[in-house]
DNA sequence: ATTTGTCCCTGCGGGC
DNA sequence: TGCCCGCAGGGACAAA
């Protein structure tokens, strides 16, 4: 594990692509503190959506879990929701679980089985979340496996005092990430956390096609949060092309069945995500890089101009819901009846 | 009421 | 080479 990082073992790489492709370009001169990352192949740019959150959450587990909390600071670029208690109010609480709803990383803190404090993080764009097991015996020790992009850094141990025995930092290059630190009240009463919509692997398709309503374009149903949650712009194209679905299709237009097929692609392209993804952050941690095993695959995302890989069609570009939107013409034919 | 557009922010890459 | 500008994205908010 984590070959590259002689100092420590147990580095979690969750980290955006893009800031490979900065290491890449200058090696030993990034902005990265310590020896270089091992560079994945492809350096593509995927957004932490539902199943990267999910990878997340799965690969943090078994640094955090259990242990308490002993050091918490925001270090730069303030990111709490108004809302939000202060961290230093998570201070002695020990992680009881680790989850995810939508695109949100969920930390309960507190005793089972009611811990009382949720610490709540959406990564937006350019957000991750990085583990490092080792020995720090101070707040110093701490900073000195930060980043120039670290907004967050907090220490855990078995006693919630130090020496932590995990570096757990948020970084976030263009720092659009949020987070909230709130008892079960304050969660509920978070307009975003209240309007979420439901997950899509759990959906039935009636309650899919009910939620849909509207005049809007399709894809900007499935970008709403509070339609679906977790849906970003990389899995609205590619399910909405697995589904043969044109994205500019006025949601009210879709029949039954092409609703329930939006919606069974939707969970076949997620369920795919989640499990090609947990094989790619792997990779991150492989000192042979071998990463992007799903971003290969996209069939249209970041592809316009480019053939379709089911007709040959040249992949079309367009913008819906304020988005960069690539479907292909011919399998997501505009007029109704097509398909 | 519903939908669309703008802004936030940073790094990258194309064009000149 | 180096600067400038457009682009990328999720969600809040403003405007239509």
């Amino acid at each position: 594990m984590a070959s590259c990082n002689p100092a420590g073992a147990g580095l979690v790489r969750v980290r955006r692509p893009l800031l490979w492709k900065q290491v890449r370009k200058s090696p030993g001169r990034g902005p990265w503190h310590g020896p270089d990352p091992p560079r994945p192949s492809c350096p593509r740019v995927v957004m932490p959506e539902l199943p990267e959150v999910e990878t997340v959450v799965r690969s943090l587990r078994p640094h955090v879990d259990g242990k308490v909390l002993a050091y918490a600071d925001v270090v730069r670029r303030p990111c709490l929701e108004a809302a939000s208690k202060p961290l230093s109010d998570a201070l002695g609480l020990r992680v009881a679980g680790l989850s995810r709803r939508g695109k949100l990383v969920v930390m309960a803190l507190g005793d089972a089985p009611r811990p009382p404090l949720r610490l709540v993080v959406h990564l937006r764009m350019t957000g991750s979340l990085l583990a490092t097991d080792g020995l720090f015996p101070d707040p110093q020790a701490l900073r000195a496996v930060s980043s120039p992009y670290t907004r967050v850094l907090m220490g855990l141990s078995g006693d919630g005092r130090f020496p932590c025995t995990c570096a757990l930092r948020f970084d976030d290059v263009r720092t659009f990430g949020r987070m909230l630190l709130a008892d079960g009240a304050g969660l509920a009463s978070w307009p975003f956390w209240a309007k979420l919509g439901p997950e899509p692997l759990d959906l039935a398709p009636a309650a899919f096609s009910a939620r849909l309503g509207g005049r809007r374009a399709i894809k900007a149903a499935l970008l709403d949060q509070t339609v679906v949650a977790g849906i970003g712009n990389i899995y609205a194209d590619e399910s909405l092309f697995a589904a043969g679905i044109n994205p500019l299709r006025p949601t009210g237009l879709l029949d039954e069945d092409e609703r329930a097929r939006l919606l069974a692609c939707v969970q076949a392209v997620l369920s795919r995500a989640i499990a090609e993804c947990g094989s790619s952050i792997r990779d991150y941690r492989d000192a042979d890089g071998r990463a992007g095993a799903f971003q290969n695959s996209f069939a249209v995302y970041g592809r316009g101009g480019q053939p379709c890989r089911a007709c040959g069609a040249t992949l079309e570009r367009c913008r819906v819901g304020g988005r960069s939107t690539v479907f292909c013409p011919h399998c997501q034919p505009l007029k109704n009846g097509c398909r």
